[in-house]
Parts: C-alpha cells; structure tokens; sequence
DNA sequence: GTTAGCACTTAAATATTAGGAGTGCTAAAA
DNA sequence: TTTTAGCACTCCTAATATTTAAGTGCTAAC
C-alpha cells in the first residue's frame, strides 16, 4: 500500500490515536483525542479526520459505536514519524538502565555466556517484553585455538576457541585409523597458522594448503579433511531468550492463545535465528512490526532488532520481542542503548 | 496425617473419583460414580461413603451442592494403590513408544546433548507434559581428557571431555605469568594419570600429588593448583525442559496464574536441579504429589521422577512436570520405561 | 446398613435491562 | 469550504433477574 500523504494535523490525530493506545489498550475515542492531547477543534472534526483515516487503512474500528483501534499500518506510520528523533534521546532513566548494565558487562568480558545472559535479561527486565540476543557468528569470529581429541574409537570431538572466547564442540563420526597422536600434530598444524585468522579465510585456505603441503599424514590426507570441514563449520544456533515469566504480566498476552504462539516462538528458535540471521548484516535498528514480518508466526507480534559489533564489524543482534501493542519509543531507546553498551564493551 | 484404615468398597469409591477427576476436571458426583465404575449400590450408599471420605480429608466440596474433587491425599492415596500393578503394565502404545524412542537413542549413543534433547521431547510428547532430563553429574562420570586454553593474557579456558562425551568449559581467572607451555605440561599430566578416573578421585589425589612431585612447575604451584580447582568442579546445571507449548494445552494451565508458575519453574530451574538432586541417589522412581513438594513454589504441580543409570551407577534423572490431576498410571509407565531404555542405551 | 424419596443449595447458563461511550449525520456558523 | 453544535442511533458492558440442572443431605422405610 502505498504511502498517502497526509496534512500536519492528521498526522498529529494519528500519532496521539496511536500514542493513547499504546498507553491503554481500549478503543480511541474523538472526545477522548481532543481533550488528552490538546487539540483546538471540536470533537466532531476529530471524528472527520477519524473518519478519514479508517478509510485509509490506518484505523479500524471493532464495531460501529467504538472508538478506534491502530492498524499496523498506523504503528509503521507512527514509528516512522519518530524515529529519528527517538534515537536521540535518552531518559534519565534509562541512562541510569546503561550506566549500571555498562558496568555489569565490563566485568563479564570475558565470559560471552553470562555477558549475553546479563544483556537480554536487562533488557526484558526493562520493558518486560521478551529480551534476545544472537550470538556472534562463529565465522566472523576468529580461531584462538582448535583441539581435536578421539572419544570411542570411531568419533573425534573438536573443540574450537574463537578469540570471544567462546567454546564450541562438535563430535564428528571419524575413522578408527586415526590416532590420537595424528589429531595432535593436525591441531598443532592449525593452531601455527590459523590462530586469529577468520574461520572464513582459513576454511578457504586450509583445504588447498593441506592437499599441497601433505605432510606425513599423506595417507590420512581425505579423511584429515572431511574432520576439518566440519570441525571448522558452526551453524548459528546460539540464541539467547529472557523473559518469558514478564510477558506474561502484559494484558496483550492475558489470553492462552496468544501465550501459546509465544511459547511456539521461543520453541522454534531457528525462526527467529532466520531473522536474525540477516538483520545483523544491516547497519541500524530494524523494527517489524506485526504483518511486516516475512515468517507468518511472528506476525501477531513486534520486532526492534539492532546490530551489535565489535569496532566496525557487526557480530550478532540484540532484540526486543513484543506485542504490535508495544511502547516503541522505549523500545527502541532501550535496544540501541544496549547495542551500543554492548558494543562498546566488545570493542575495548 | 496419619493413615486410616479404608475398607475394601471405600478405597474402591475413592479410587474411582481420583479415576474419574483425572478423566475430566469436573467434581464428581455420586450417580456418576455409581453408574459408571458399576458399584451395586444405590448413589445414596456412595453418598454416605463419600462423606465418610470428605471427612478423612481425602475429598473436598468446591460447594454444598457440587460433587467432590480429590485432594492431595487422595492422588497419594490412588498412586500408592496403582503403584506397584502399574510397573508391571506396559500397553500396547508404551511399547511401540519404547520401541521407537530406543532406536532413536541408540543412533545418538555418542552425542549426549541430542540424546538427553530426544529423550525430553519424546516424553513431553508423549504426556503433553513437561519432559525434563538432568545430565549425568560430572563428578560420576569419568575424565576422558583435559586442556588448559590460556585466554587473553589473564584467563585459561579449562575444555573438559567426560567418558559420556560430553563438553563443558570454565572460564577460570588466572595469573599472566603462567604460559600456554606450563598449561600444555600441566595438561599433560593430568591426562596421562587420569584418563578414565572419576572426577571424585582425580580430585582427591590430584593435589596431593602435585604438591608431592611438585614437578618442574615449581614456583607456579599454587596457582596451578587454583586452576585446577576450579577446572575440576562443575556445578550441576544441565537440565533438558521440553514442552512448554505441549503443557498450555492442557485445561489445567488454560488459567494464566497457572501458567505464570510454570514459567517461573522453568524460569528458576536451580530449584529443580536441586531436588532432582537428590533423586538421583534413589534407586525407583520417585513421585511428589503437590504439597508434599519440599519446594513450596512447586506445590500446585505433580512430579514422576526416574534415576537412570549406566551398568548400575546412577547417572542422572528424567522427570515429567504436570498439573497435580495428573494421569498417574500413564505417566509411571512412561517414565519407567523411559528411563530403562536410557539406562539400557548407557550401559550397552 | 441400605435404599427411595424429596427438599434444598448452588453454580452456571440464559435473558433482561439499564447505562454509557462513541459514532454519524444534519444544519448552521465561521 | 471547513468547522461546530446538536441529536438520534448503535452496540457494548455491566448489573440484575430467571431458569436450569446437578448434586447433596436428610428422613423414614426396607
């Protein structure tokens, strides 16, 4: 639908329309309009521009004697109009928010696991919608050290560092002829000439390298290599979820059903890795709001996802998840402070 | 409370109303009782009986009018009379349950993470209750191998690999002068002595034997030994929680406030860490009724808690997680059998 | 001890009513 | 042309009866 261009007072009705409802979830009224946000037309006129408005897709009205009710057509309207001016603020509040969980995250540095933990259960904690973070991508982080280590005869456990200090493993179905000794040599081989290189580059370079270079594992050679690529592959599967216990304090999620796709939501994490998934290779704060989101189950609910990197390079994102319902305005001062706050943490 | 005599046609009547409640979450009535379970009595008798039996605490009247729903005692009462028959059952459908989940698990033998994963949803699944399994605590399990990571110049990575498989990392604060060299040594040394010795062992010998041979680590001592405090023990916090959405549609949490405790349970899952805790050392399974609950914020629920073992070492629990009105007979059975085909796929 | 019979209780379902918030329309005013 | 005042109309909500049905407890007879 394309966009209407709509005088200065309409926008205005639309925004306190919106702002009301956020405030309280009951149909808007005219009078109710007029008088809250101080308009200088008779209740009538509001009801025209009301009128109007439904016509255009931005409102709708649950039945015919009821006020009116945003679509989500007007919460894009109404986030469009401050957004910009929202991420320039910040409340005495939620200053104070990043002071202390800038303080919090220093200390935990080093340990990514509770630094993400910290993070989204500050941030539910602070709006009481459920709080995400993605880890970062082990690709665009780099190899601090590899260990390949035999477990059972025919399995080898790789355990890679990356320089997050971030642990993962794998266990890979392997070949009962190698020996513990040869994955020793075959880590030390990688640990000399990968550590702190990208998990891109050296996939890239390792296989060629090995092939050529051979070295006295010769025979090993096809089998080494099947054990490298997925020893070096991690699919991103670490998406932290905080706060389900305070959504549900929230009047949008006082019915089951809507509890129900929630829970279905944090279920299905790889939905929401999907999203996410693109979304950190994006620049600024990225808000979907309800029918906007391209996986049909998360369109009852709302979205304000924001990068976070260390320097220039975007590692992962931090999200809030909430009703279409949601106080955007907070919502999204809250996200890109902590972004930043995390950000600035990774980059010292 | 002390345990009254019933005699055989009361325990009958009581059985059934527990029998008929859990069917369908309505107060039963005497007729209904009568008709249904086919007492030769007239509904007056049945009256009369359930009185008795309301007066003994195992029924309670939602009001004068209304028929009766069982208590806390009864559920007691009624898994205390079933119990032993039921470890004997085994349907049909458990057995093709059984069957299907055994196969399952045996594919995943070496990748713990999946199996205990598997073992959850599938008991979830099954009950449309909550499945809940507590990995193997590390202290029985036995040390497959160790490595010490140094970290950014003040941290050491401790990567530890038990006999199961399974992975686990600590981030351990530690002294900048200690080398990667003296980590490698250090690990060595561990490994060479303690491959295949429980973790209980190994930390009881270990540190006096390091300050024994004292080595060629010398002047670090102390702080080796810090480390390997810390990298020795790991507290238990590995507990599986599937089925969430499964348990909202149930009509005993179709009530928010019921929901809101679950959430917290999963939420707080320290509380179920430490009474699983405990349950490890028994040997059956283990059932706790609502009240009888130690943990007062787990009084509304109802809890089937198996031990599972590798040989005849237990390992760990499997649990399900449901509303007091709980379908007893079925739940022992799959918990039963469940943690017979986890222990039978250990110990292969 | 058990049964039939009946009066009584209570919640849940249904119907009825009153109240109120809010609209849309019209005609007059700006 | 836009805005306003006035008013009839709509429809929800909450409060209040009314009815219904399930189930009990009690009594007196078996």
């Amino acid at each position: 639908m394309k966009n209407i261009m709509l005088d200065e007072r309409t926008k205005k009705v639309l925004c306190a329309i919106v702002d009301s409802y956020i405030e309280k979830p009951e149909p808007v009224g005219s009078r109710y309009i007029m008088k809250k946000y101080g308009f200088d037309v008779c209740s009538a006129t509001i009801r025209n521009i009301m009128s109007d408005l439904e016509d255009e897709g931005f409102l709708f009205q649950p039945h015919t004697s009821a006020g009116r009710v945003p679509t989500d057509r007007a919460y894009r309207f109404y986030v469009d109009c401050i957004f910009k001016e929202t991420l320039k603020l910040q409340s005495a509040e939620i200053k104070k928010l990043i002071e202390s969980l800038t303080k919090k995250l220093r200390k935990l540095r080093n340990n990514m696991n509770s630094l993400f933990l910290e993070t989204t259960q500050s941030l539910s904690q602070a709006t009481k919608y459920l709080g995400l973070a993605l880890l970062p991508e082990t690709d665009k982080t780099a190899l601090h050290r590899i260990d390949f280590i035999k477990f059972k005869d025919d399995f080898v456990i790789a355990v890679v560092v990356n320089d997050k200090g971030i642990v993962k493993n794998k266990i890979i179905r392997a070949y009962p002829e190698i020996t513990q000794q040869e994955l020793n040599s075959l880590a030390e081989f990688v640990n000399a000439n990968y550590h702190g290189k990208a998990f891109d580059d050296i996939r890239e370079d390792l296989f060629v390298r090995l092939k050529r270079e051979k070295l006295y594992w010769d025979k090993l050679i096809a089998k080494i290599l099947k054990i490298c690529q997925q020893a070096l592959y991690f699919s991103r599967e670490d998406l932290y979820i905080s706060g389900l216990y305070n959504i549900m304090h929230l009047p949008d999620f006082s019915h089951i059903e809507r509890l129900r796709e929630i829970a279905k939501t944090i279920q299905d994490r790889h939905l929401l890795i999907k999203l996410f998934e693109n979304i950190s290779e994006d620049d600024e704060i990225k808000i979907i709001i309800g029918e906007e989101n391209p996986f049909e189950e998360l369109r009852s609910l709302s979205i304000i996802a924001s990068p976070y990197k260390e320097k220039d390079k975007s590692l992962g994102v931090i999200a809030l998840v909430g009703p279409k319902r949601m106080d955007y305005q907070r919502a999204i001062m809250l996200v890109n402070a902590f972004a930043k706050s995390l950000t600035d943490t990774l980059s010292e």
